[in-house]
DNA sequence: TAGATTGTTAATCGATTAACAATC
DNA sequence: TAGATTGTTAATCGATTAACAATC
């Protein structure tokens, strides 16, 4: 399909253009030049040619790119008309604000399920779903066969779930365990979301920036 | 202070290897040789060394690194000792999954006020604060001189709120909303933190390896 | 046609990897 | 001393930037 594989950086920056696309469409504007849109998202002109470029040709010279086109394609690349079944295990403070803050649909994703081990739990109605007992995972996933499996356990009990998910099917893992998921099976995708680290990064670079001044 | 300012990748791993060190120590290791972290963490043993080198040398040569020493080493480049205050500005699903679920402390910073425009939520007690009217926020600023701002808040108060809490002398954001803050000072530090992106990313990933297949 | 701006190739920059002398 | 492993320099790789011909 593709012609050669996107790198990281690029498929990271997808969501981004996206989200701006989506902005500038909402101020009713029809065109951007490559110059402009770099502007305002703090990238270089180069950069985003070359980003859409491995993708195909977005633009027409002497003009730009047309705002609802290139986001509907961009969009396309990035599956937001797909419907992956997404369920979600751990229902506390994060599973909870993970399933009721994100719309799922936007993004091409389907939360079909909630799960957690907890019993005061069971049967409490979130996001639209009713939080299901730990022992229903399996046939759960035989019936609706859900690809994507987000994590908001605790650290210890990641790394077993994980392969019980695996054998229930489970290609791709959200995992917002302080744990660093790692499955050795380029099939199977991970985005590992540690915010405890991205506070520690913030931390550093406040501290750091404070002794260049003295 | 330092001698050659610390490049980004540098310093977005300085927090996973403080957690694998971590790790480590509690399984009762001494020491480790570049070789084997790089191994357990995914990485080249040079990535490693050179990234400690940042720092100046923290192992010693036949013997690899002691864990515990490496650990605090890091712990303190990442400002763990520290208290930064900070405060929070959004009490919904995500703003009280963020306040409870992560421990602050640990990580060199103190939440020590949380807000949020809802009426209903004032007086309510999370992560033991309690929830206070945005009316209160530049008098607590003045009295706490919080440097730190937590956004979990819609898109669209987002960039005024920033404003408003840069004069309040907020020097950090971790912002949370679905929305880009940039601010166009140096001294001012951003963390956005785009679940949308990611589960976007995860979903291409997904989406992008079934293709391959074909 | 002239002006604008893309698509694309070449040059640069920076980060990662490899190699090896220093040294515990 | 011999073996192991670091610290550090050099080589490689990949991503970003610059340049410009193609073309709307």
């Amino acid at each position: 399909m593709a012609k050669q594989a996107i790198s990281t950086p690029v498929i990271r920056r997808l969501p981004r253009y996206y989200r701006f696309l989506g902005e500038l469409e909402a101020e009713q504007m029809e065109r951007i030049s490559s110059k402009e849109l770099a502007q305002r998202m703090g990238l270089s002109a180069s950069q985003i040619r070359q980003d859409f470029n491995c993708f195909g040709g977005f633009g027409q010279q002497g003009y730009g790119y047309n705002i609802s086109e290139l986001r509907e394609k961009i969009g396309n690349i990035l599956g937001v008309n797909e419907k992956t079944g997404v369920i979600l295990i751990g229902a506390g403070n994060l599973g909870k604000a993970v399933a009721t803050h994100l719309d799922f649909r936007k993004r091409g994703c389907r939360l079909v399920g909630i799960f957690d081990r907890n019993e005061e739990l069971h049967g409490v109605v979130t996001a639209g779903l009713t939080i299901q007992p730990m022992h229903r995972l399996a046939d759960f996933c035989r019936q609706y066969q859900p690809e994507v499996a987000v994590l908001c356990i605790p650290k210890g009990a990641a790394q077993e779930l994980a392969d019980q998910l695996l054998a229930l099917g489970i290609r791709g893992f959200w995992n917002f365990s302080h744990f660093d998921l790692r499955i050795n099976n380029p099939h199977i995708i991970v985005e590992n979301v540690h915010l405890g680290d991205s506070l520690m990064t913030l931390a550093y670079c406040m501290h750091s920036t404070e002794k260049e001044k003295k």
